[in-house]
DNA sequence: CTAAATTCGTTTCACTTGCAACGAATAGTT
DNA sequence: AACTATTCGTTGCAAGTGAAACGAATTTAG
């Protein structure tokens, strides 16, 4: 990031690996799923679709799988996968909408909601816990370059491929 | 991050999934990572740990295996795999170390470095062109901010179990 | 000097992930 | 109305990943 790119042409600049923007952001996102990750297996037996898909149920209400993936930013086939499960486990119902037989609503059961209720404020205090050294200055500060970092990545990748789900990883 | 957090006790407080870090954080990463996979895939058939054993290698010469473990943060099973790729493709060379017939020693060929010097103009254009819209305050604000996290993420890393501090999980 | 413990790197195996293909349902076209 | 194209969600399959086990080499302890 701060890294003397003025030089000569010829001689190939160097790459620290550990100011290398894209490997940081790697590293960083890892290591807080996966320990965000281990909150929610331990704790509930869920992983983090399965969370994400609960996550967004109980905040909007019911919601047909396709919509689960653009809020989300999932792929279907996790999408339908974590819904099976939580299928199993009677947090969700799952019944096809009449108005379009080939889609299928999603609803958080009673048992999901409590599920979710106890969940949000784990996730929530693990949030907190990351940000507690910053101050609310530099809370704003980070959330205005990370919307900018985002936006320049939807940029790049409508100019690609409409792809780009996010993975647990 | 900024989200009103001021709410009652009783009632569940929402988690918004598109402010919430940590999912910011992975998809973020995810994006990039994607992008970045592609130059290096389409461009020289290389993958992510591929590449960053040759930067670590380009960058700071001959390793073993376990130092590049430290340095790319990545698990050893990835670097044996990576380095075994290399190998067949003749980007370095394998030998084990003479002092201690447990090590092997990794080092870029004369070719491997050809390619890592095309490779690192491709990553730092990719690089400068996620953070063309940032100003240069900005970047070296979002430099401290993505040091803090890092920060508070090793100290929770550590604080919860001692496993090997360079591991990508 | 021998035996146990540790370290290094590889291999095996189980698991997750996403692309591609698929059947079912709907929308659009002639 | 019939035929094609598109959308929805699931399943099959191939690839990547890391924990655990392993053989080989080295260090430590007795």
């Amino acid at each position: 990031m701060t890294r003397s790119r003025s030089a000569n042409k010829d001689a190939p600049e160097h790459l620290v690996l550990e100011t290398f923007l894209p490997y940081r952001l790697s590293v960083l996102a890892n290591r807080v799923s996966n320990a965000i990750a281990q909150d929610y297996e331990a704790g509930f037996g869920l992983r983090v679709p399965e969370w994400r898909v609960m996550a967004v149920l109980g905040r909007f209400g019911a919601n047909t799988a396709t919509g689960l993936c653009h809020q989300t930013a999932m792929d279907k086939v996790t999408i339908s996968r974590a819904a099976t499960t939580l299928l199993a486990r009677k947090f969700i119902t799952r019944k096809t909408d009449p108005d379009d037989r080939r889609r299928t609503i999603l609803e958080l059961t009673a048992a999901g909601q409590r599920v979710h209720d106890e969940i949000v404020p784990v996730a929530l205090a693990h949030e907190a816990d990351l940000l507690h050294t910053l101050s609310q200055s530099e809370r704003a500060q980070l959330d205005r370059l990370l919307t900018k970092l985002q936006q320049e990545t939807e940029v790049t990748a409508s100019r690609e491929n409409v792809r780009g789900a996010a993975q647990t990883r």
